[in-house]
DNA sequence: CGTTTTTGACCTGCGC
DNA sequence: GCGCAGGTCAAAAACG
């Protein structure tokens, strides 16, 4: 579609807004957590990116090993969550943010009030097979249907892929880390700074809105992210992403590039530097904080630590409904149980 | 011409 | 075992 087709690197969508993510991690297959979050909000200014805290505390950006750039944009309430089974949870809602560590282009976008959403998670298999499964369906699919015996080298290479297919399905693979974020806008790409290549669209049970399935153009890189919007609130998109980036978004090479002056934190890992703007500067809340009554103490000290805590503050008074079914709730089904008594 | 989107078909997992 | 729903593939079309 339009050029920037999925996502375009840091531009600004006039209205976009990121929200935020709730994340899962699947891998050892335990289970998820729950997160509710939250209501339209805004925090101006804040800076940005940011680590998420110490080495346990890994945000989400960090999980999707780059996720997220969101040098781009927007204007929207987001509202999210995330969740990493290990000990981190993370939340967000969001809106609108000045500009980010990253520079880029950001001017600060008001924000609009918006609604409380809440979520939870509940990965389970949803989606953990896609890695080996790729290859997998290349195998199975394509090769029965050739599997005429047009040529030796063709079935060879099947015989061989549905080999590595059964000892995938023995190791049993790890599963993807996954996170999902909820944003209210009108536009359902969210440009987190990744080029993203759609590969397919499905509809939902239940839902008037069709999935859209994309995969990042990197070479060797597996992430995968649905983007849908939910049935009960059409304004609601909820992005869901997979995997981590194994390298650099466009938009975070640029923004260093440019800048050349963003503190190691944010030039580490190449999704946190992604992160620097949007996403983080809005609303993120530390697991421990949802969960537990401790407070959070960063580990590592950077700007965007201290702002979840105000966040977090700001957010506590919050009424979290979620009037969303089917396919958030799919997504997040606990998450009534995550609120505060 | 290369890249991305569209879209129908196929595959897999799960519940009944 | 069957049917359903979700996820992926890949050919064709669209786009820049």
């Amino acid at each position: 579609m339009s050029d920037g087709k999925s996502t375009n690197p840091g531009r600004c969508d006039p209205n976009f807004g990121p929200s935020f993510p709730f994340f899962f991690d699947d891998n050892q297959g335990s289970s998820m957590c729950n997160i509710s979050v939250g209501h339209q909000d805004y925090f101006g200014g804040g800076g940005g990116g940011g680590s998420g805290g110490g080495a346990s505390y890994m945000s989400f950006a960090g999980y999707l090993g780059g996720g997220f750039d969101a040098s781009a944009c927007s204007p929207s309430d987001v509202i999210s969550a995330s969740i990493d089974q290990q000990d981190h949870v993370t939340v967000a809602g969001s809106s609108s943010l000045g500009k980010g560590a990253a520079g880029e282009t950001s001017e600060s976008h008001p924000v609009s009030p918006n609604s409380s959403i809440s979520a939870s998670s509940s990965n389970e298999a949803t989606m953990t097979e896609e890695d080996v499964d790729k290859g997998k369906k290349e195998t199975s699919g394509k090769n029965q249907q050739e599997g005429c015996g047009d040529d030796h080298e063709a079935q060879e290479k099947l015989t061989k892929k549905v080999d590595e297919k059964a000892n995938k399905k023995k190791e049993k693979r790890p599963k993807e880390p996954r996170f999902a974020f909820l944003t209210k806008s009108d536009i359902e790409n969210l440009e987190d700074g990744y080029r993203w290549r759609k590969y397919g669209q499905k509809a939902v049970k239940n839902s008037p809105h069709p999935r859209s399935y994309y995969r990042c153009t990197s070479q060797k890189c597996t992430v995968k992210k649905r983007v849908e919007r939910s049935f009960q609130d059409p304004s609601v998109v909820i992005t869901t992403y997979e995997g981590r980036h194994n390298h650099l978004s466009p938009a975070a090479l640029r923004a260093n590039a440019t800048i050349g002056m963003l503190p190691p934190t944010f030039l580490m890992p190449p999704p946190l530097s992604s992160f620097g703007h949007n996403i983080f500067t809005h609303e993120y809340f530390m697991g421990d904080q949802l969960f537990a009554s401790t407070p959070h103490e960063p580990q590592v000290h950077d700007p965007v630590s201290s702002m979840f805590h105000r966040k977090l503050e700001a957010r506590q008074d919050s009424e979290f409904q979620f009037p969303d079914h089917g396919l958030l709730q799919d997504m997040i089904p606990s998450f009534q149980n995550t609120q505060q008594p």
